[in-house]
RNA sequence: GGCCCGAUGGCGGAGUGGUUACGCAGAGGACUGCAAAUCCUUGCACGCCGGUUCGAUUCCGGCUCGGGCCUCCA
């Protein structure tokens, strides 16, 4: 049943490709993560939305998972045309303190993020703690793969085979509107070492053989993919606009450190599968940080949403397709979420606690052997969905299906694909909670201890039977956003509306 | 200018050569003093023009529109 082969999507061949790993039964994948000199926008957060299920589909599928998301503290300049100032300092410079307390403070709340957003851990190295290695590597390549300018040391990408494959893109043409360095042999030849300019300073720089300066930023993947993963290894991941340039460039060193190595031939790309999701689009344009104001999680947590419903917004469309954020998309994927939180709750309650027990110690192959029919074709297509290239779309349907079975003699077998199918898709569905999703809006001005009085008084009232009065509370209630619910089936007397 | 995508019902968003996506919203019903919440039921779609085919939303070509990348971005 578990044994539907997995196809995943590779960008390098534009078609999907049944996962053979590397190392029998291990699975070991590289995600680009953020650049720490900011926060992190929702639409960032997509990308990491997709790894993290990536990375619980290859678990589902029984593989043991090495998963890295790297965190870039150095090396990023505010554009590709290898002159700029680095995106760290800059932000530095403006906030008044030091390039590593940006660092830090957002790694912290990047991570905050994702545990929000229920991501598993995952190991998150810096890049300014392989500035050593990547030296190393420039040493190993210097030779036969760059030349050095004034501005730093470069790699010429017609040293290796079919650079810029991943991107498709034709690079004679060369039409692009990079400004060139002066000296560079091609348009896309990128920095693996830039040089802190004479007679200046920077706050992160190291000595190298080409003098005081800083890392490349596409240097530091290839080192920290290597030095954790090992090549080649499974998956190399990240957002599609890296495809054309920061991979390209990623795989050309990778190529040029594989032939110094003597490893594999001179395409070896360093990973075998390389996967792309799309963008987060709004309509009002794309996500950008540039533009000043943009959308953080924290945003949505302070209009009322709870992080998770975000994710559910994620898991409903494929992670190849572009999605449209908007707030009415946003509470649909709360009520959705908020429904499965009920349903699953009602099964679990119905569930005695030795059944419960039973579930949690047992095996995946005992849990599916235990299940029902219904529930069963349930799982199945649940199976076929996430291991068609990750249709998690098609997954929450199955989810669906599956709490939605009534009838006592099903009980169990939900419990029990839920346990398995939150497993995958992340949701926190075993303790998330209704409650839970109440997340007090920050522009709400009434406190709980009001809304609990003027209810106790409503109740008073239609114990009275005087309804007008009752009504004239709740109308009260509702003008400050409350919303009364007298009957709900898990208690809650009231909500505070969203927005 | 170069490269590349997309066009599905009110919104979001899967998928398929001939049978239901699904979610939210809407409508009807149950419940309720009335609502809300919840549950049940349910209407609504495949940009335009050709072609292939017994049959296309699904394949091919053209068109129109929209978007992305080539500047920083996941």
């Amino acid at each position: 049943m578990t044994d539907t082969p997995l196809k995943l999507f590779n960008s390098l061949t534009r078609q999907l490709e049944k996962f053979r790993p590397v190392h029998p039964g291990e699975a070991r994948v590289y995600s680009c993560g953020p650049t720490v000199y900011n926060y992190q926008h929702i639409g960032n957060m997509r990308a990491y939305v997709f790894v993290d299920t990536l990375g619980r589909v290859l678990q589902w599928k029984g593989y043991r998972l090495t998963h890295v998301i790297n965190i870039t503290d150095v090396g990023h300049l505010t554009s590709d045309a290898d002159e700029g100032e680095d995106k760290m300092e800059r932000m530095a410079a403006r906030e008044g303190k030091s390039a590593w307390d940006i660092a830090k403070f957002y790694q912290e709340d990047f991570e905050r993020d994702l545990a929000r957003l229920n991501v598993q851990p995952k190991q998150h190295p810096r890049a300014t703690e392989y500035v050593t290695a990547m030296i190393a590597w420039g040493e190993k390549i210097a030779d036969k793969h760059c030349y050095e300018l004034d501005s730093g040391l470069y790699f010429d990408v017609s040293t290796v085979a079919d650079y810029g494959r991943l991107a498709r893109a034709v690079t004679e043409d060369g039409e692009g509107r990079i400004e060139t360095v002066e000296g560079k042999r091609n348009a896309a030849d990128f920095a693996i070492w830039r040089k802190t300019p004479p007679g200046e300073t920077r706050q992160m720089e190291w000595d190298s053989p080409w003098g005081k300066g800083a890392p490349g930023w596409h240097l530091e993947c290839s080192v920290m993919g290597e030095a954790l993963l090992g090549f080649p290894f499974d998956i190399h991941t990240g957002g599609i606009d890296h495809r054309e340039i920061h991979h390209p460039n990623e795989i050309a060193q990778n190529q040029a450190y594989c032939c110094a190595n003597g490893l594999d031939d001179a395409r070896n790309s360093g990973a075998k599968i390389w996967m792309h999701n799309n963008f987060l689009v709004e309509r009002s344009g794309k996500m950008s940080k540039s533009s000043g104001e943009f959308l953080r999680l924290q945003l949505l947590v302070d209009k009322g949403f709870h992080p998770l419903a975000y994710r559910m917004m994620c898991l409903q469309a494929h992670y190849r397709s572009e999605l449209e954020f908007s707030w009415e998309g946003l509470e649909a994927a709360l009520v959705r979420l908020k429904r499965m939180v009920m349903s699953v709750a009602g099964s679990f309650a119905a569930c005695s606690d030795a059944a419960q027990a039973r579930l949690r110690n047992a095996t995946r192959q005992q849990l599916i052997d235990g299940l029902e029919q219904r529930p069963k074709q349930a799982l199945e297509r649940f199976e076929r969905s996430i291991s068609d290239d990750l249709n998690t779309a098609e997954a929450l349907v199955a989810f669906e299906e599956a709490i939605g079975i009534k009838g006592a003699a099903f009980v169990d077998s939900i419990v029990a694909c839920t346990m398995m199918m939150d497993s995958v898709l992340g949701l926190n569905l075993l303790d998330l909670t209704r409650a839970d999703l109440r997340i007090r809006p920050k522009s709400a001005q009434i406190t709980e201890a009001e809304i609990e009085a003027t209810l106790a008084e409503r109740k008073e009232a239609r114990a009275a039977k005087d309804f007008v009065r009752s009504d004239a509370l709740r109308d009260e209630l509702a003008a400050k956003g409350v919303e009364v619910m007298d009957g709900d089936p898990l208690g809650w007397e009231w909500k505070l509306s969203a927005g």
